[in-house]
DNA sequence: CGAGTATTTGACGAAGCTCAATACCTGTGG
DNA sequence: CCACAGGTATTGAGCTTCGTCAAATACTCG
């Protein structure tokens, strides 16, 4: 079981992919977990309509957020990691508009919004760093309206796993090009707006392409330009590019 | 032409929808506004691939966030208004990975990221409404994705004019049931990811079940409650209704 | 009035949906 | 070791929503 002091790891290296963070601010991130907590399969973490006093930080697992419209279809919106802060605006908008359900057994650490309030009153640099991880989700869902919008099945799918991979990536959880991926067609479906019946055709459609292999889940990019070219993938919006220290900012 | 102490007010009235803010805040934000700007109809005020060294601030007229795809199509992912800061992301997140155009000739203020930076340094409190104004941001490119994955067309379009309304209501620019709205159904159809043709088609159906009356860029809700249904409406992703003072999070 | 733009209509085609059936996979109990 | 159960993946066939192409009508402004 993950202790408080490694949890916030794999969030510190999203965030220095971002800009330098100090020893001191890797403390004052540790010092606002208050607790580690162990979620089932299939579990919300989060509930649409409640106010948690507390957000979120993925330490291990796969989750999804997710709305669900009146005719009972379930519209995943962003799948998450590890390092992901998966409510942190949950500190400052609420109620939640949304669900966050566990896709995998999953490790959250939880860190009560009287921390994060600590951390802006104190903090600015570390501030801003988490400020732009909630810009990046931002971003992230940006583009999945634009992928919803304007891409077919199969760039749709070419999309995601182009993000994915290198999301992935970022946190060490690759291995060369292959990845675990504990998602079901079912699941696939929900998160491309397209029937189970769709997202088989357009994942076999990769699959003969030779573009991606997918066994159980273990996904296998067979050949990454040919499915950023189907995807049209650019990975502008998942990097905070720059520097966030107040003298070059201010310059 | 507006001075620079008039042109935060409806940003500030936006803000206070989110929680007090002070006489000394609202003097911040003007110090941070550099300059005002005119900007032509169809002209970009942020151009993707650029990192601009300001953010913008909308003080009156339309604009629209968008990508292009590969095919040249083009997909909206936010309608902006007055009070907007439609790029405060690019503060700490760049380089822009989508443009935002002007719809109508609109009026801007030009907010350096120095500024804003200083504001994240001293005014802790104005920092979570600022970090506020961009999750609900955030929430709206949720809804827009969840409208365009599972929605059928009309609903789309009702769910666009719902958020709509409520949004110009906010910042006082509606007359009663009816508003401005600017939008070609060209451009409609841009953000709803239809073609023109059914987008008309679309719009046609909401008139002729007189839930809507749409003329020039005149728009009459004729039926609230109907278009709500319709659309599936939830307001709760546009308020931010916890209050940000650091006592009570604190508690 | 006339040019240009925006809206509307019709006819046909394509992407993706639904219903329904079949195959596969993995774990469980006999 | 086999048989079965429950979930997951795959396939086929007909249908719907929405797209494309093309043309006609209206509106707006000089």
């Amino acid at each position: 079981m993950a202790s408080i002091q490694s949890a916030v790891q794999p969030l510190a290296a999203k965030l220095r992919q971002f800009d330098a963070l100090s020893q001191e601010e890797e403390q004052v991130l540790e010092a606002a977990v208050s607790s580690i907590r162990e979620i089932d399969v299939n579990q919300d973490m989060v509930v649409e309509g409640e106010s948690p006093e507390h957000s979120t930080l993925l330490l291990g697992g796969f989750a999804a957020r997710y709305n669900v419209t009146a005719e009972g279809r379930r519209q995943i919106t962003a799948v998450h990691i590890s390092g992901d802060f998966v409510d942190l605006h949950s500190f400052l908008m609420r109620p939640m508009d949304h669900s966050i359900t566990a896709l995998t057994p999953c490790q959250i650490a939880v860190v009560p919004h009287s921390g994060l309030t600590r951390i802006t009153e104190t903090h600015p640099h570390l501030t801003r760093l988490l400020w732009l991880s909630t810009l990046v989700d931002g971003g992230i869902h940006r583009k999945w309206a634009v992928a919803l919008g304007s891409l077919q099945g199969h760039q749709q799918l070419a999309h995601l796993l182009c993000e994915l991979y290198l999301r992935l990536k970022q946190v060490g959880l690759t291995d060369g090009w292959s990845f675990q991926l504990p998602l079901t067609q079912t699941l696939l479906s929900e998160c491309l707006a397209l029937s189970t019946v769709h997202t088989n055709r357009v994942v076999q459609m990769l699959r003969k392409d030779d573009v991606i292999r997918w066994e159980r889940d273990q996904i296998t990019i067979v050949d990454w330009d040919r499915l950023v070219d189907i995807a049209e993938f650019d990975p502008t919006y998942l990097r905070g590019p720059k520097l966030l220290t107040a003298d070059q900012s201010a310059a």
